[in-house]
DNA sequence: CGAAATCTTGAGTATAATCAAAAACGGTGG
DNA sequence: CCACCGTTTTTGATTATACTCAAGATTTCG
């Protein structure tokens, strides 16, 4: 579909293209954005709570997440971001930091000052305008996260969060047949899902052993994907997709 | 501080200087903002999930609540709106509410179509950008609610919102001497921190013989600021004040 | 192969839910 | 002013979801 041409397609080209058909103009500007890509390991933060950033990240490629820590030192992830994701975005219009920011898995990462962020949201309004409607998606997710920690029970709240990141990652080209590679730990899905390691581990056995998810390693499969999306009480309509019925 | 001659005083108008100086063509748009004013009695939906609004909503006055309802009906209020608030704006760019927004007490609402709010946008890019900004603020303060229901215990998550609330009532003038107006009900309480009516009603108990707060009826006094932040952990950095030791 | 990280299992505990009902409150109307 | 109604708050007893602590098994990776 894209250029076979440009294996290093980027992501964020690629997500605006899903909402608007951009003009010749638009793609040029996008594709000489200056970025500054660099490759970080896992567990490494990008950007951590009280920083004042001057460039946002856009994730190439890897899993990152967005967290807070509590007074008492409790995490909580509050996204996972994948690849066309800017989870930092909101520097450009907040001072400090309120998260941190941290590799999952390796990453290939790209640096864009706000200075050159700026410079094209004043030169081509309807890309300014899809990076706003980007972080009101994000905004969007943190509320179905909020309503799924306080309402859903561990088991649907899990089959919940599998279901969006299987979602955002088709959209992003990241699934084959129902599967995809998925390198968070029981660990991570307990900080993002506001339980313990301990019951994560007990409750995806219990989604393994209904036949929902199967899942070794980093490799997550979805062999039942209409039940494991009623158990997560599961509606796409959320994540503003404009070509829900592709995905979902 | 504000003009006396003015006692309806648009609190969007005062909202936006305490991010930056209106210019006096700002002022002047924003006041011939074109706004159709209702009252509306409490627990009365204002828009709801699924809707595709042509118009937001900006509170003058009163409580109203975000709230979504999950598929075995449960309630999670994922914000609490109060004056100076536009709870909808998002609906700016995403088509589709994926949200309810409902009042909790008797509220005053301008409702201003989009097409007002894309004309001023386009011919003023600062007030935009405060748009932007705002829920930008409003995303910071899903992560924080996340970060709460996720991480902190009742007594102590309780504390935190109501830290929150007595900060950005401070902000747009509704607290004196530690005392403000909190109509909500302990059930509203509850399905915002994700407990139930009851826990929440022996967790205040819990606050009140502590001596950190005082509330009965509608009124709500805070003996102890101190303690009641550190109890809740509060750091109000996330909610992004410019004028933050004026109310914290 | 060995060390570190991750996953798994078990037993006991705690925070918060559920169920049920009584008390208090707020507004209305006679 | 008081009786009455619905709503909200409060209390008690029981239960359950999820936590804690601890240790063993498995996987990953150098």
């Amino acid at each position: 579909m894209h250029s076979p041409f440009r294996p290093d397609y980027n992501p964020l080209i690629r997500k605006l293209e899903s909402i608007f058909t951009l003009t010749a103009d638009e793609r040029q500007a996008l594709e000489n954005l200056p970025m500054q890509i660099t490759v970080i390991e896992e567990n490494q933060d990008i950007v951590r709570e009280g920083d004042r950033p001057s460039r946002c990240c856009l994730i190439l490629s890897g899993f990152t997440c967005t967290y807070k820590v509590t007074a008492q030192g409790k995490r909580q992830i509050v996204a996972f971001n994948i690849a066309g994701d800017v989870p930092d975005l909101q520097s450009l219009h907040l001072k400090i930091l309120d998260n941190s920011v941290g590799t999952i898995s390796r990453c290939s990462v790209g640096f864009i000052t706000h200075e050159a962020l700026r410079d094209i949201c004043t030169r081509y309004p309807r890309i300014a305008a899809a990076f706003w409607r980007g972080t009101l998606v994000d905004g969007a997710i943190f509320r179905e996260w909020m309503t799924s920690i306080g309402q859903r029970e561990a088991y649907n709240r899990l089959a919940h969060l599998l279901c969006e990141m299987l979602v955002r990652l088709t959209a992003v080209g990241l699934v084959q047949d129902h599967s995809c590679d998925l390198p968070i730990t029981q660990s991570e899905l307990g900080d993002a899902l506001g339980i313990t390691t301990v019951h994560v581990n007990r409750v995806l056995q219990q989604l393994r052993t209904d036949g929902l998810i199967e899942l070794k390693g980093t490799r997550l499969n979805i062999p039942d994907w209409e039940k494991l999306k009623q158990v997560g009480e599961f509606n796409p309509m959320y994540l503003h997709l404009e070509d829900l019925q592709a995905v979902a």
